[in-house]
RNA sequence: CGGGGCGUGGCGCAGUCCGGUUAGCGCACCUGUUUUGGGAACAGGGGGCCGCAGGUUCGAAUCCUGCCGCCCCGACCA
């Protein structure tokens, strides 16, 4: 079967690898840190980004661009967040090339062209936008601002995976400005819906949501919403954050409104985003041993289409029709007319790229008026009456999606633990890994010390938490409702 | 930044210890023939500054020195 995919058990981050690479989603650049995007992998993202920003639009914001370049002296006037930053920050200090007169052919930086100020490449760009936004806000009558935009950030992070974790990452961040902070809370809130609805209706990745703890906040926020998802390690993964920012970038960049009565007052702020972190996770949440595993609503290609064993006029009439017939049912088809390669070489390679459906056409099925549909999510096949063949896929789609969420869900429901001791704690982690659900004191003194303890983290606090009286599982101290915990990518 | 590993056709590797004709193998690629319902077989063929720069030597992928880069594990990371 499939070939040089490793094994999931035998070494979870080589799988990962391996099927980055083998369904061509991306590879290593010259860049440290930097991922080549390939086509099919920056098609899934570009899924991803349409459904996304549509939901944006349907929820009243606009897109807009801001530069890549911040002046430091802009980066560091919100104290926390550029803190929070500083260490992961690429700085271009100089704006020329010369060549170098002590070494023929090579290019130097030019010591004469050093800049004035240093511009940082944007991490995140509050800075740049809230610096923006004073000029743009004198009265409460030019709130709300609801604008996002999508680009690209760097950080400078000291080990990279492709997806989950790259020095230069693509994805969108929401900058609003509010009134009151009533609306910048509602706000914040109902981006994390959008994410959450996004995340469980489109990707099948089911999410907890909940409060970051205040050591895991946002550089600079005042809350942080987030939703967690797990992974087949057992791993939590970050899929996304809304940040509540309070009046903190208000005040480090004198945004003040005048208000109905005449009076001047701080606007309130959010922020929030999403990554291409998020093909990361949906790898991670769906795919198998032979392969990516796409669910239908964000997949390339949703149904590929076989003749077998090669193309010819009669069979390709048929396929011709079927996809005709597909497409005017909204659905996203892909013809192999490729008489070069045999179907057993098709049918490994398109599983390995996670399609959802294949027609095999054949001679001898045709013959007899069937075609093959086989599934992805669950390696099913079946012999179909042609005339039924449109219907079926079609009805296919939604039947796949819901199944690799419900699979998604057992298999988190599997993977998460109620703890009430330390010890308890401990040994989950060892054995099974996944979601911890425990007391904790609400310290973060208690919390750092899990953390290296177990190196287990506050996923977070989530929303929909019970309030249950209990004792903290690490300090014994009164605790009013679990958290989440897990070990986190 | 610490520990480990590695740079040899597009990819994956052998050869390096112990220097010696023309640097080899698998995959991929090209041509042809036979095949074709779950990763076809055979035959022929193209493709290499052996990471870079010095040095030792009659002779360096191989030995020495310096540099550069990558990967893995940690530390770090909203």
């Amino acid at each position: 079967m499939a070939k040089e995919i490793t094994n999931r058990e035998e070494n979870y981050s080589q799988w990962y690898n391996d099927i980055v690479r083998k369904a061509d989603l991306a590879e290593n650049s010259a860049v440290r840190g930097c991922m080549v995007i390939k086509p099919y992998g920056f098609a899934i993202w570009e899924n991803m980004k349409a459904e996304l920003d549509r939901m944006f639009k349907e929820t009243g914001h606009q897109n807009a661009y801001f530069p890549l370049l911040v002046p430091k002296s802009l980066f560091e006037a919100e104290e926390k967040n550029a803190e929070g930053f500083a260490k992961e920050c690429a700085v271009v200090t100089h704006y020329r090339l010369e060549n170098d007169p002590d070494n023929e052919g090579k290019l130097r930086v030019d010591p004469n062209a050093k800049l004035e100020e240093e511009l940082i490449i944007r991490p995140t760009s509050e800075a740049i936008i809230w610096n923006t936004y004073k000029n743009w806000i004198q009265s409460y009558r030019d709130l709300p601002i609801l604008i996002n935009q999508w680009a690209n950030v760097m950080r400078w992070e000291m080990r990279t995976r492709p997806f989950l974790r790259t020095s230069e990452f693509l994805w969108q961040e929401g900058h609003t400005a509010h009134a009151t902070k009533e609306e910048a809370v509602e706000e914040a809130a109902m981006i994390h819906e959008v994410y959450t609805r996004f995340a469980e209706d489109y990707m099948a990745m089911p999410v907890i949501k909940g409060h970051k703890s205040e050591s895991e906040r946002f550089a600079g926020a005042d809350d942080t919403l987030t939703i967690e998802a797990l992974m087949q390690d057992g791993k939590a993964l970050q899929a996304g954050t809304s940040h509540f920012l309070g009046q903190n970038f208000a005040k480090a960049f004198d945004v003040k409104y005048l208000n109905s009565q005449n009076k001047e007052e701080y606007v309130w702020a959010t922020s929030w985003g999403v990554s291409t972190r998020l093909v990361g996770g949906l790898i991670m949440t769906h795919s198998d041993d032979d392969g990516l595993v796409l669910p239908p609503r964000l997949a390339p290609i949703q149904v590929v289409i076989v003749p077998i064993p090669k193309p010819n006029p009669e069979i390709m009439e048929v396929a011709d029709k079927i996809a005709i017939e597909l497409k005017g049912k909204g659905i996203r088809v892909k013809v192999d007319r490729d008489d070069k390669k045999r179907p057993g070489f098709k049918f490994a390679e398109y599983e390995m790229k996670g399609i959802p459906v294949r027609i095999g056409i054949g001679k001898r099925d045709l013959e007899k008026g069937l075609v093959e549909i086989a599934r992805r999510d669950t390696k099913e096949k079946e012999s179909i009456a042609l005339e039924l063949c449109v219907d079926h896929v079609s009805g296919l789609m939604d039947i796949i999606q819901n199944n690799l969420l419900e699979r998604a869900i057992q298999f988190r429901t599997d993977r998460t633990t109620t703890v009430d001791s330390f010890d308890e704690f401990k040994k989950v982690l060892e054995e099974n890994q996944g979601f911890i659900y425990a007391h904790w004191d609400g310290t973060a003194e208690t919390e750092e010390k899990i953390k290296t303890e177990t190196k287990a983290s506050i996923r977070c606090i989530p929303v929909d938490a019970k309030d249950e009286d209990g004792v903290c599982v690490y300090s014994g101290k009164p605790s009013r409702r679990r958290v989440l915990f897990a070990k986190a990518y």
